[in-house]
DNA sequence: TAATAAATGAGACTTATTCTCATTTATTGT
DNA sequence: ACAATAAATGAGAATAAGTCTCATTTATTA
């Protein structure tokens, strides 16, 4: 895992420091699309504050990191390497869960078919897309309230 | 349209105050979805700040309201009428419009298909979803930097 | 029209994120 | 391996979006 992480900063010619490997291993033994709470949590007081938001800030502009906000308004942050191919988002809106979900092939295709019309209808030149889906997660969770 | 903003708010049972009228006009008059800092503006100081957001809150209560952020991280605002279907959201990077898009029927249904087999693999409810698109609008636009 | 409950304005407060700057660490060329 | 240089870091100050408080105003109702 440390090696991976140092592979991964070197590949993309970003100098190795402690902080960065310390948040991308983090980031990739949690797996799932993570909050900064709870990454924060996750490092326990190991990298300063305004250096994490630096830090993701770098792993953005190598384009090795997606944020965006869930629902409930909470900053996320995942991490796109070569293997995470193209997918969605699926939020429970009581634990404030993220999940990665693909689509099907053919569903990927008419969406492109979809967005191709809407280019030309706005004349637009559309570079990314994603899908959410927003629910709950009916099962044993033991972070849902239940209510 | 003073006159039905005034209707908009009997018909959900909520007081008919000033600040809630220029609010609703507000998002009428513009049309589309917009940014608080946008709104504030068109508002020019007629409502104060704190009042603003509880009427944004008030409007989300009785779900004539839809709030999201857009990928450069502002709120974004815009009104939910009956008469107001089901449609999707079209960014772009550069300038922060955000437009409304309705997709084909046949999309929507294969979309609710692919929805269905979510729902059963991560044993979710899902209540709701939507496309979002990002973009350049290459056209005229006279606040995109076209850098 | 008076009584009552609800809504408002002004500004204090909170919290996520960014910024500053002195210090530390990584990189590189020898 | 080492010194010089540039880059990254930590600590905390600064900023800004959004919420809260409370005294005053406004809408509703009977």
């Amino acid at each position: 895992m440390s090696q991976s992480s140092r592979k991964i900063l070197s590949e993309h010619s970003v100098s190795i420091t402690n902080p960065r490997i310390l948040v991308l291993e983090a980031l990739l033994d949690f797996g799932n699309p993570i909050t900064i709470d709870e990454l924060q949590l996750k490092l326990g007081g190991s990298v300063a504050k305004s250096t994490l938001y630096r830090v993701l800030n770098d792993l953005k502009k190598i384009n090795i990191l997606n944020e965006f906000t869930s629902p409930d308004n909470s900053t996320v942050v995942e991490l796109i390497l070569e293997d995470h191919s193209h997918h969605h988002h699926l939020f429970c809106s009581d634990c404030g869960e993220v999940i990665d979900v693909e689509l099907s092939e053919e569903f990927e295709i008419m969406l492109t078919k979809e967005i191709q019309k809407v280019q030309k209808k706005f004349n637009f030149e559309i570079t990314d897309h994603r899908v959410e889906m927003f629910g709950l997660c009916t099962d044993e969770c033991a972070n849902c309230k239940k209510s």
